[in-house]
RNA sequence: GCUCCCAUCGUCUAGCGGUCCAGGACGCCGCCCUCUCACGGCGGAAACACGGGUUCGAGUCCCGUUGGGAGUGCCA
């Protein structure tokens, strides 16, 4: 049976690392198997969902450079979800319960204090017809609840082996609001079944949903799919971030321009056995995703490393991948000056300071103690300038000058590119020219 | 409170009773390369949370403690 897989945010916020990297382990399994990836937008919790958040996770996985073969969102089958819960009303599966929120709340508590769990009293499930429209005439309203048959609910889970949940130690959980809008728990299987997803991978903070979901799924006359749950991240602190957001949203790593394969690296690998290294694209990362190489403990994500793979990235880019990239950037794509830069690259964005350096111009540092060297190196600096100049003429200021090392090199670069580190001069100094490169000397030797 | 999961170098982890004076990766430190910095290459320091068991033998199994993560919603 062809792999279905899917992603399922609810689009109530921005991605962040830990969303993104469910999104990517399902991703990275469609990819693995030939599969494909479904985007679900969650978005049954009317009041806290909107459409920026919607458009803005359908952006947060395209630049992950994740293409979903469908995009859908739950509201828009409202039709289906009908259906399905007079299906269920009719097999005795969805009861209608009366109690308000607050009276909820206030039960949770009791229980709580005498250090019970606080489980549902089925109260509604007992309930006459009388009563019940005793109840309605009282105003209420009824919210429904699944009656779960309480059970030992077993599965082989992708990444965590043998699992179970035992249905008799949780409430019958709400399906619908008392104002007749649906709750996920409904909505997702259902969705499931009629996607025909095969494998539901998620972070473990579903793992006690999953037996009600079993249950669900058969009580729909369905085969419950394959349940992968990988382990969550925490931040660099140690803190949990599942119900965060903040500064590890995907939108705040993209703004820091950082290249959407580091982050995906970083989120896909860290947590697991494998290295953690940059791959260049998902092809590549897919090929040593393993969701049994995923750890069951909670790992951490730290936004530290991010800069190192990028930087892994850049220096193996080629002039040909970089070439858009750079045009987007408004810099004028040359391969050969990128060549000689990459290796002085952390995040694309630093190669604006090297064109400028080469092609533009630059705030020359007035070096005084050195200016009798730098007016000497200009003097002797070659007419023409090809890639053996660099090597004769700083020879022949060594000789006349007796400098070496860093006396000799550090003046240099300072003058010609105003940093104080940089790409080999050797292969900066014909780019720049003979004509800027005597001003900058001059420039700098300047009193 | 209750339930579940986890616990090895700074970090991510390998380890599934002897082959571990614990292996890899990132980071860190040093050396080399280059007539400088960076890039790159090589090397080094660095860990079995604690306490009880079980066993001839425990990082590996069991119990407890401590610490961390998660769940316990008319959120997803």
């Amino acid at each position: 049976m062809a792999v279905t897989v899917r992603f399922a945010p609810s689009p109530t916020g921005r991605l962040h690392i830990g969303n993104a990297r469910t999104a990517l382990y399902n991703a990275l399994y469609a990819l693995k198997t030939g599969g494909d990836f479904i985007l679900r937008l969650d978005d049954t919790d009317t009041e806290r969902s909107t459409q920026d958040f919607a458009d803005g996770i359908v952006e947060d996985v395209a630049w992950l450079g994740i293409v979903p073969a469908r995009t859908q969102t739950q509201t828009a089958r409202k039709a289906r979800h009908d259906a399905v819960a007079d299906a269920l009303r009719a097999s005795g599966r969805l009861y209608a319960c009366y109690e308000t929120p607050e009276e909820l709340e206030y039960r949770r508590r009791r229980l709580l204090a005498r250090g019970l769990p606080p489980i549902y009293d089925r109260t509604g499930l007992s309930l006459t017809s009388d009563e019940r429209t005793a109840l309605e005439a009282e105003g209420r309203r009824p919210h429904w609840r699944f009656r779960l048959e309480g059970r030992v609910v077993e599965w082989d889970d992708l990444a965590r082996g043998a699992q179970k949940a035992d249905t008799a130690s949780m409430s019958d959980p709400v399906l619908i609001r008392e104002d007749g809008r649906y709750l996920y728990t409904l909505t997702s299987v259902v969705d499931d079944i009629d996607f025909a997803v095969t494998h539901i991978i998620r972070g473990e903070d579903h793992i006690s949903n999953t037996g009600v979901q079993i249950e669900l799924f058969e009580a729909l006359g369905a085969t419950a799919p394959a349940f992968g749950h990988h382990n969550l991240l925490t931040t660099a602190d140690g803190e949990g971030l599942s119900k965060r957001s903040g500064a590890l949203s995907l939108q705040s790593l993209r703004a820091d321009g950082l290249e959407p394969m580091a982050v995906a690296s970083l989120a896909v690998l860290t947590g697991t056995a494998h290295a953690v290294a940059a791959r260049a694209d998902l092809d590549a990362l897919a090929g040593d995703f393993d969701l049994a190489a995923v750890s069951r403990g909670a790992a951490r994500f730290d936004p530290a490393d991010l800069p190192a793979l990028n930087a892994q990235l850049l220096h193996a880019m080629t002039p040909e991948d970089a070439a858009p990239r750079l045009k987007a950037l408004g810099l004028d794509p040359d391969p050969v000056l990128f060549e000689a830069v990459r290796a002085n690259l952390v995040r694309l964005g630093d190669a604006r300071l090297w064109w400028q350096v080469v092609k533009g111009e630059i705030a020359v540092p007035v070096m005084p103690e050195d200016a009798a060297f730098l007016r000497l190196a200009a003097e002797r600096l070659p007419g023409r300038i090809d890639q053996a100049s660099w090597g004769l003429w700083t020879k022949a200021l060594k000789a006349e000058t007796g400098r070496k090392g860093r006396a000799l090199f550090h003046p240099l670069r300072l003058a010609l590119t105003g940093e104080e580190s940089g790409p080999e001069l050797a292969a900066l100094l014909p780019l720049i020219g003979p004509d800027k490169v005597r001003a900058r000397l001059l420039a700098a030797a300047a009193a």
